[in-house]
DNA sequence: TGTACATCAGTGAACGCGCGTTCACTGATGTAC
DNA sequence: TGTACATCAGTGAACGCGCGTTCACTGATGTAC
């Protein structure tokens, strides 16, 4: 049953792809490597031609879906400063917060990747690096202060808030939580304050 | 081997102080029953004479963390602002970082909490609306903001921060997060800016 | 107060189960001639 | 271009292991008389 080289690599991509979506639903503990694969449409015993382990699927599991928040912020800089405030008062939109398993790992999975291994917190480290720096440029800078960590600071915070918007059972502290960061964000970025309100209004 | 009252009723709060700190510790997946007693001196067989599941363990264990959270915050509280300040910026300091088992369990299991029963996920709300609720009398508020939603935003930037700083492998980054997020909780009090500066450098 | 007995905290072996991983096997792919 | 053979992606059974949980048993505690 070998399969082509196209179909090989197809088939690795995918494992990857449902295991970055299953580990940040799930968590990466509560998720087997045959769960994966039966959701990919294989059998288990297959996972071992393409991983030497579940810990280095996990690696490159979380180390994609880093990468896609990275480009994503990187791209919505590119465009400018409203593509910038509209991109991370998604981030913390009851929407993005629903749809976990496509969101960012490092609020999905926080508290796994302090225990996760040394590659994989180095790429969580890289990634959370390059998304505060795409924000910097645009941080309102007060006397004295630096932007890169205004821009570190808003993102621990967004990655707090989305957190506890996800562990609260109550729905309305919930969506404040949530208001409340896209509140701050608003005012952390050199955007005038009508233009701010209206990328608010549509996150 | 019956014991008398007193030792069971001890034993038990043994096994719930054991499992908070090695679930704060290790996670709550990756810590099991037997691991807990064992810790604890006991078999694991005697689990089951003390609670009803592992399950039941861990909404008491957190719940007993979280408690132990609230209490300090409000005895902070009724000590006046510079205690305050100086407990919450304890929060984000490297010796509490460090101290992940005796630490938040909001940071230390965030991500786990969110994946965790209705009666957990209810404790962890209460506790996280009692913690704010201890800090908005103390919040600056400027023109129309609310002290209860700065403040909850406060408590969940410390969170986000305190767990990147334990994600993060590179040791300056880590305590620059700590640092610009205490900078933060120092602005956003009525203290005297000397007072603020001041219990930032003991924090 | 002293005796007889029921209670139950803790022991340690055993349970079924799912985990990550291995392996002999299959058969289509890709290569060597 | 056609044939012979090596490769290897995927199968499915099996591995040891640790998990949460159960249970028959032990023997000190606590209670009833």
């Amino acid at each position: 049953m070998k399969k082509s080289k196209a179909e090989t690599a197809q088939t690795r991509k995918r494992i990857v792809d449902v295991a970055s979506q299953a580990f940040r639903g799930h968590g990466i503990d509560a998720t087997g490597v045959a769960e994966i694969m039966s959701e990919v449409g294989l059998t288990h015993g297959g996972f071992y031609r393409h991983f030497e382990s579940k810990e280095q699927l996990v690696f490159e599991a979380i180390a994609k879906s880093l990468d896609d928040l990275v480009v994503a912020s990187q791209d919505a800089a590119e465009q400018g400063v409203e593509a910038i405030v509209k991109h991370f008062q998604n981030y913390v939109s009851p929407a993005y917060r629903d749809d976990i398993e496509h969101g960012c790992p490092l609020a999905a999975n926080g508290s796994e990747l302090v225990r996760a291994d040394d590659a994989t917190r180095r790429s969580a480290t890289e990634a959370f690096q390059k998304i505060f720096g795409s924000l910097a440029p645009y941080i309102r800078r007060q006397k004295g202060e630096d932007g890169n960590d205004a821009a570190m600071n808003v993102l621990t915070n967004m990655i707090g808030a989305l957190t506890m918007s996800r562990v609260v059972d109550d729905p309305e502290l919930s969506e404040r939580i949530l208001r409340v960061t896209r509140d701050r964000i608003a005012k952390m970025v050199n955007l005038p304050a009508s233009k701010a309100s209206a990328a608010a209004a549509m996150a």
